[in-house]
DNA sequence: TATACATTAATAGTATTACTATTATATTTG
DNA sequence: CAAATATAATAGTAATACTATTAATGTATA
């Protein structure tokens, strides 16, 4: 993957300039993931992340209407980069059980370090996604900016998924509620095994997560006897 | 249920003084749980909680730190009395299935009227968990907070149900892993179904949430064949 | 080369939030 | 009834989440 040059595209309402298309706006990218982590969306400010880039508030400002906007940004960027190495994954001429399983390593597996874009740190980028994720949706204005199209490429990569579960086995009535499932488990399931592992049960040598959610997929969408 | 009297303690760390004990604390449960649900979590604020009871912001502030520990409070509360609707209804008695069966019906069927408790309305509350709920404990504080044990409602219940889990199947390996899935999972698809409908797939005719739920639990835990 | 145009940095200012502190007035309780 | 406690009213502070203005610095093009 490391040598292909493509590029994620963010749809443009999520953005007032481009962050892609100038030094500043990639040095906002790189600074708020790593500020993001460190401090955590509360306490996140465009006036601490203008200083730590050497520049001011205002300058950022003119990037994102405001943080909410800057994270729907970074989730929506992660979501797309997911889709693109699922689809890439997932070859044309591979059997619809092979292909689900793919499309699951890559969304059950941890994102071990930084891949091809050079100023987004996938690894951290994933961090954000566990931790402050459901903040972008649990607000007051999900119904709008779901109109709006903010969602989207989330609710892409379900679709893909889903999309592959039907394939398997057309008569499953649940493909959606069963893959949104599944992703929102894992992350909740990384965020309990850092913070609260008692409402998991995970250890430090394998990765049981994944395993887990692998199993339950093919249980639950296997006709059973 | 109604004729019980019955008390939800809630742990003495969560409040500065008990809500529980005085007209303006249980006015203020009240009216937070309504105007929690009209406002959301960001755009509540205490004065405008003091002014709905005709009170003012200081006098909210001698109950509670802050509107972060109003909500611990709230979601204690819920995840208290929902423990207390299960140990009731799982009799001595009963089978390790029919346990669990009961059990996870209490867990995943909405609340649809309000019960026993004349200041708290439960139908409300519950939405509050299903919108706010994540935003208790995704803050930089978890570990602290969690240390602190102001998540040990929500941790009892889950042990609880892992340990039918375990009594059904004792080789399962992943009990709370299981049952974590499955609560945030209602939770969250409850939420979708609402406000992000092609992440899930839900019908108005009849509760497929769960069905879906109730479905997964045991095909997961069945040694398969 | 001059001029226009856009970008950025610096500064200032505003409304709101999330509190703390103080005091006066009720209300409860011993 | 006195003492303690609870509440209401008011004021004040630091920080946040912005908006607006201006000045300085590029950069593109006629």
């Amino acid at each position: 993957m490391k040598h292909l040059s493509i590029n994620i595209v963010i749809d443009a309402y999520l953005y007032k300039k481009d962050p892609d298309s100038s030094e500043l706006g990639r040095k906002i990218l790189t600074n708020s993931i790593e500020l993001l982590n460190t401090l955590g969306f509360e306490d996140f400010t465009f006036k601490k992340l203008g200083l730590q880039i050497g520049s001011n508030e205002s300058s950022v400002y003119r990037y994102f209407e405001n943080k909410h906007m800057l994270l729907l940004y970074l989730l929506s960027w992660y979501w797309s980069w997911k889709e693109y190495k699922l689809v890439f994954a997932t070859g044309m001429y591979m059997n619809s059980k092979d292909k689900l399983t793919t499309a699951l390593d890559i969304l059950l597996k941890k994102v071990e370090q930084d891949e091809s874009f050079s100023y987004i740190d996938e690894v951290l980028l994933e961090k954000i996604v566990v931790a402050e994720g459901p903040k972008a949706y649990h607000i007051k204005d999900v119904d709008s900016e779901n109109a709006k199209g903010y969602y989207k490429a989330y609710k892409r990569i379900v679709q893909r998924v889903s999309d592959m579960v039907m394939e398997l086995n057309p008569s499953f009535e649940y493909p959606h509620m069963l893959v949104s499932t599944v992703i929102e488990g894992v992350l909740k399931q990384r965020y309990f095994s850092e913070h609260l592992p008692t409402l998991t049960d995970t250890s430090d040598k394998e990765d049981v997560i994944e395993f887990f959610y692998k199993n339950l997929v093919f249980k639950a969408i296997t006709i059973s006897g």
